[in-house]
RNA sequence: GCCCAGGUAGCUCAGUGGUAGAGCACCUCCUUGGUAAGGAGGAGGUCGUGAGUUCAAUCCUCAUCCUGGGCUCCA
């Protein structure tokens, strides 16, 4: 049964769009749907009346893929449903990279065994060539059919839906969807279900937990292996296993989601904040350093603890601890009850202080703590303060979500007439920090007010407005993220990928007209009279952590000579030459090249081998003739090759030269 | 926080209801060698933690901690 518009169609007289090509000539075994005046519609689809152009779309071509992917996740879903009986669906789209389906199954979850039998009844399913029908139904008629089938959740969604409701079929299996698919089951050559996770209905934590079954598919078995491999490549780069395999960073239980940094490890952290701190002194920052450990009063001011409160961690002193105690030990004076708000209220008390998660609103005391002049404005702080937030449990990750970390962080304090200047001069400057670590595609967005917010709708405005200005003075593409700024502010993110494709908010910069006002800061204008002043929250790095995981996975553990723990390897052919090979160390400290020497008992080519497993630079080769020359055999590791003999002088000045950034060579050189 | 999967030597992992294994790394000795692994020997583990079942638990059960994959991409 199948509705179609009555009438000719004003390109021709074929009844879709499948004849339509046909008839046209342009119909082939690779064609899976069509564009039709910009629009996809699959091939059972009627031709528009109107239509004027209808391009063929092949299952290689771009558009194509998120069709198979959709079609794919119907037939998956088919196939559990097959399987497992009384099992109710709920969303199937595809994604940017496969496709899912949510499933509501009664006997509970699916394991990776299931998955390889779902996969086998979808490959029966795919040879069974069964076509995919659409059809046009009407509300009551749909709203009957799926509480007859027991869809409750396809039920709900379709309560939300409005203008035309279709469904897809393909053999008996039946689905709300608006579309389109590929013309039959065979047309899906190559799959895999990669995982199962669970997901909420709705993506909200209140509504029940649903069984999600992850997949991908593409147009053909040869590229579906190439993403394979490229998902297998990108392990290999992940930083949580560079960072083992380099002995850069690990974990305890005692401290979860919180980094130490081995004596390899922290000097590549410490050689990017001594970069950072390069850049301030050229850029008019004060670096200055504040507390940790702070009096409640100071969030309450900032507004941090009603807003921020729950990722937040409190402290207190064993004091504190027994007064509470006592406290609560006390029966409750006359006329008042013991409830948990009263008991919270005297641990509240008690446990006095906040350990900050923020720098701002201590930069903000340090601001208020002396009367300021317009002569001193811009003034803008940098802290490499440590933060500590408490991410939940779920949520955090390898170093890109931590609870312990440091930012680049800064904030500058200046007139609104100052503003534009000082966005504009930030977003240049993370430029300049993100071509010295070769990152190229950043992503610029701006994230507008969120629902839990301080201040009034006019000052938000006006902050909007301040940072889209900024931006857009600059000539950048942005995109908006509707509601995801900062409680205090808006924010312009500069996103980064991983290795793994994930976008990472790294740099930031963020107007806020809030917090001078609750610190009352003020600042001597020209005219004699007090002022307020506006602030700017910004990052380059951002999360030093953060960025220093992204930076593992794009350099695949290879740092630069600039950041590499160890500059230089020496290793002795025998042990004839271990002499040399200190003495030459030795030298080269002198002119801070970080160099160590593998003077251990082994090969040759074991000890060259351990070098460029550990991604050194560069490692030197002392034998014979290096000692007579009095030189180092160079091997470079970004050439993998052995570039010859040089001598100490030239081994120095090569590893001097590299190891300032790049924005600073030619300044160094001139 | 919630769902799923894990946790065995420094690392990567195997394994079994009768108190444990491999490779690499480490230590010692032999070897004195020329650009990605020379040889031999040795040391190293409360099998994440706590409880339960059992004659007996690393293995089964429960709890707990930690790690990982998800929880946005709207039929």
């Amino acid at each position: 049964m199948r509705t179609q518009p009555d009438g000719p169609t004003a390109m021709s007289a074929a009844e879709n769009l499948q004849e339509h090509l046909e008839a046209e000539g342009k119909l082939d075994k690779k064609v899976v749907a069509a564009r039709v005046d910009g629009v996809v519609k699959d091939l059972h689809s009627a031709v528009p009346e109107g239509a004027t152009e209808v391009v063929p779309i092949r299952a290689h071509e771009d558009d194509a893929l998120a069709i198979i992917r959709h079609s794919t996740a119907h037939v998956m879903a088919d196939a559990v449903q097959r399987l497992f009986p009384g099992t109710k669906v709920a969303f199937g789209p595809a994604t940017d990279d496969g496709f899912y389906y949510d499933y509501d199954r009664p006997e509970g979850t699916f394991s990776e065994d299931d998955l390889a039998a779902i996969e086998a009844e979808m490959k029966k399913i795919i040879e069974e060539d069964l076509p995919f029908r659409r059809e046009v139904m009407q509300r009551e008629e749909l709203k009957a059919l799926l509480e007859s089938m027991g869809e409750s959740y396809k039920s709900e969604h379709l309560d939300r839906l409005e203008g035309e409701l279709s469904v897809y079929k393909h053999g008996d299996w039946i689905d709300l969807c608006e579309g389109p698919h590929v013309p039959s089951t065979r047309f899906l050559a190559a799959f895999k279900l990669t995982h199962v996770a669970g997901a909420y209905w709705r993506g909200d934590e209140r509504n029940p937990m649903l069984q999600r079954i992850y997949g991908t598919a593409f147009a053909n078995p040869k590229l579906l292996k190439k993403h394979l491999k490229q998902i297998e490549e990108a392990k290999k780069r992940d930083h949580r296993k560079i960072g083992k395999e380099l002995d850069l960073f690990t974990f305890h239980p005692w401290a979860p989601a919180s980094p130490f940094f081995t004596a390899r490890g922290a000097a590549i952290y410490n050689a990017l904040i001594d970069y950072v701190r390069g850049l301030y002194g050229r850029h008019g920052y004060d670096e200055i350093i504040t507390p940790q450990i702070f009096d409640r009063k100071l969030f309450e001011t900032s507004g941090h603890l009603p807003s921020y409160g729950e990722n937040m961690f409190f402290a207190a002193t064993l004091d504190g601890l027994n007064e509470a105690a006592a406290e609560l030990a006390k029966d409750p004076k006359e006329g008042e009850e013991r409830t948990p708000e009263s008991c919270k209220h005297i641990i509240d008390e008690h446990v006095r202080f906040g350990v900050k998660p923020m720098n701002c609103p201590s930069h903000c005391l340090l601001f208020g703590s002396q009367l300021k002049s317009y002569r001193e404005l811009p003034l803008r702080y940098a802290d490499f303060g440590r933060l500590h937030r408490y991410e939940r449990s779920g949520v955090t990750q390898g170093m890109t979500r931590v609870r312990s970390f440091a930012q680049d962080d800064g904030h500058i304090f200046c007139t609104e007439e100052q503003l534009p200047g000082e966005i504009g001069a930030f977003i240049d400057l993370v430029f300049e920090v993100y071509r010295d670590f070769d990152f190229h595609d950043a992503r610029i967005a701006i994230a507008t007010r969120p629902d839990e917010r301080l201040g009034d709708d006019a000052i938000w405005d006006k902050a909007e407005q301040a940072l889209i200005a900024g931006v857009e003075a600059k000539g950048l593409p942005y995109e908006i993220l509707e509601g995801e700024g900062a409680f205090y502010g808006p924010k312009v993110e500069f996103h980064l990928k991983d290795a793994l494709g994930r976008p990472w908010q790294l740099g930031t910069v963020q107007a806020d007209f809030t917090l001078p006002e609750r610190f009352e800061l003020e600042y001597v204008g020209a005219d004699n009279d007090r002022h307020r002043p506006v602030m700017l929250h910004r990052a380059v790095l951002g999360s030093v952590e953060r960025f220093y995981a992204v930076l593992i996975e794009h350099v695949a553990g290879k740092f630069p000579t600039w950041l590499a723990p160890e500059q230089l390897r020496i290793v002795t052919v025998a042990s004839d030459f271990d002499a040399f090979a200190h003495e030459a160390a030795a030298e080269l400290r002198k002119a801070g090249v970080r160099v160590t020497v593998d003077d251990s008992n082994e090969r040759l080519g074991a000890k060259i081998r351990a070098a460029r497993l550990m991604r050194v630079p560069y490692v030197g080769v002392v034998g014979g003739k290096e000692v007579e020359a009095r030189g180092l055999g160079v091997r470079s590791r970004d050439e993998n090759k052995d570039i010859g003999l040089l001598t100490l002088d030239q081994v120095r000045d090569r590893i001097v030269q590299e190891s300032a950034p790049p924005s600073q060579r030619a300044t160094n050189e001139s």
